[in-house]
DNA sequence: CTGAAAGCGCTTACAG
DNA sequence: CTGAAAGCGCTTACAG
């Protein structure tokens, strides 16, 4: 790295002491230090390009300026959307984020914590790929953390989620609503909380409108597994007239089994994906009513409220914030075909 | 942030001075501190669970263990493979990253260069989406920096890539090897040098063959633009007998259109598909054949070319590492039917 | 109005 | 064998 300029060279240059440098570049000159030697200052510094070492700065001021970021994106998929956002909003307001992956186990989790700690980061943010519990290391109760995309079960520190209920209903409802019956429930991970939310939310539509409630088909989280599952269901006798699934891969599998079957979508089948956060759904033919997380505004305000704790005299209340998510009505849903 | 123990904490617990602290933890204690007072040291130090301050220690050793990363994933989609190899490397390597987004325009990655310089990076990593010419500000050409998927046009910088003219090749090889005579070439943005190079291999390769060479058919980037223009082509009187897309997204739009025209794959029709970084290809019905870009690889050599980097006397030559991509053969190409 | 000093938390020569 | 000092690059009281 070829030698920044520090303080004590634009010091020398312009002929003053260290302290007036750092007075008049940071704007604390006025009656301090003379408009001439003000002048000899700035010209000093723009000459030898003289930014100050962020470094010396965070071991004065005991801010860094950086967010601790730990994710865990299983099979190298992380959550873009959510990362991204997240990353603008805090460079916004001028904090840099040092990323960790935790992989998803404890151990590693808490020697990355550590390790962030050390390098003295102002807070953390906990993104998790896919909506869940998340079990805090007791450090973290301790520090500045906000949780994006899931809920701490303590409720302890503060978190920003999806309302994933909601979309469950969303998606039924738009079914219930074109008078569907019946539908085919594909779920990736059966097990994970997302998906018993989004399940229950797609239950508790049908059970309102006084119908049988639907049961998870557990198709895994692959295209072709999403294949495999819509075709099996769409070859018994008494074949849905809609599939909802939770995760977009599987919808484009069922795309593909549909047209394997030559079914036609919306005219024979009707299909609703309650992911569209690859933006896959949204380019099919034909295009897929989708319900929509909204991982953007969800990010912008996990930061939020990290910076906004960052700069608060005392840690504000903690908040549980669950956030709607909306239907993106494509071309996907119809009436069903009558008689059948 | 709950105050972390300093070395004066453990020095004053262990009733020592500072140095020698420093002296044990850093295993320099040998025939110079007693060993009850090394006893002394390690007791409190575990105690008050202290490790050094990061901060601190940079500033004293001018060195902070941080790479910073330069990226600019398009509309929210970004090199995961590349960006989460590398992390994992400079992890193990015990760097951290510091990521930023340039968004593509030169003036932002100006501006984050100078941030970043500031926070006293140890070296610099580009990481492109798309394999392309990059054009390194000054300020790079005299830090350590390497550049993934991208190449410096006056080859001053090290980089790594993909051998993308050879993944070209491949896929055309892949199908002429089979017996096709004709291929319908989808590109995504044909002004991108990384189609460019693609189409040039698949010419090259039926050039070879003493073909015609294939006309690029510029379909732009998303599934439906893969599905119309696949449509559009396979609808054409003398129709070809495979398709190959320079992305992965075009493959799956090219397999929906094959679905809706009844043309089987691979039976009336072959594919290969350039790209499979996002694993859509793969796990197709039918799944695809696809040449895949060593991403994993790639990123390792980088961060390792990096890292040695930084621990040389003196900056070793600069090098261009080409690296080729592998074809995968998976259930999409085969003899054209006969006839036709 | 200006310069010298202290201190953030470390480590490494340097005296005793 | 051990402690005091210097210095990394900053800023903020504190004397003059």
């Amino acid at each position: 790295m070829s030698r920044k300029a520090t303080a004590r060279d634009v010091a020398d240059l312009a002929g003053v002491s260290r302290s007036a440098v750092s007075l008049v570049l940071n704007g604390r000159a006025a009656g301090n230090i003379s408009a001439e030697k003000q002048r000899a200052v700035i010209a000093a510094a723009q000459q030898l390009r003289y930014t100050p070492n962020a470094v010396a700065l965070s071991l004065r001021s005991q801010r860094t300026r950086t967010l601790g970021v730990l994710s865990w994106p299983g099979r190298a998929r992380l959550a873009q959307v959510l990362l991204h956002t997240a990353w603008q909003r805090a460079h916004a307001d001028h904090y840099l984020m040092l990323l960790m992956d935790t992989g998803g186990d404890p151990e590693t989790e808490r020697r990355q914590l550590d390790t962030l700690r050390d390098r003295q980061v102002d807070g953390f943010l906990i993104i998790a790929p896919d909506m869940t519990e998340y079990e805090p290391p007791d450090v973290l109760l301790s520090v500045p953390a906000v949780l994006l995309n899931c809920v701490d079960a303590h409720a302890a520190l503060t978190s920003v989620v999806p309302d994933e209920v909601g979309a469950g209903r969303l998606a039924a409802e738009a079914l219930l609503a074109h008078g569907h019956r019946t539908v085919g429930l594909l779920v990736g991970d059966e097990a994970a909380p997302q998906t018993r939310l989004r399940v229950r939310g797609v239950q508790q539509a049908f059970t309102a409108a006084g119908l049988s409630t639907p049961a998870p088909v557990d198709a895994g989280t692959a295209i072709d597994a999403g294949y495999r599952a819509a075709r099996q269901l769409l070859l018994e006798p008494d074949r849905p007239t809609s599939l909802i699934c939770t995760q977009e891969r599987l919808a484009v599998g069922a795309v593909l089994a549909a047209a394997d079957l030559h079914l036609s979508i919306p005219g024979a089948l009707s299909v609703v994906s309650l992911e569209d956060g690859e933006e896959l759904a949204g380019s099919l033919v034909p295009t897929l009513t989708t319900v929509h997380r909204p991982d953007a505004a969800m990010a912008e305000q996990a930061v939020d409220l990290l910076v906004e704790r960052l700069a608060a005299e005392e840690p504000p209340e903690v908040r549980q914030l669950l956030f709607s998510c909306q239907l993106r009505t494509r071309s996907s849903v119809a009436v069903p075909a009558s008689g059948r």
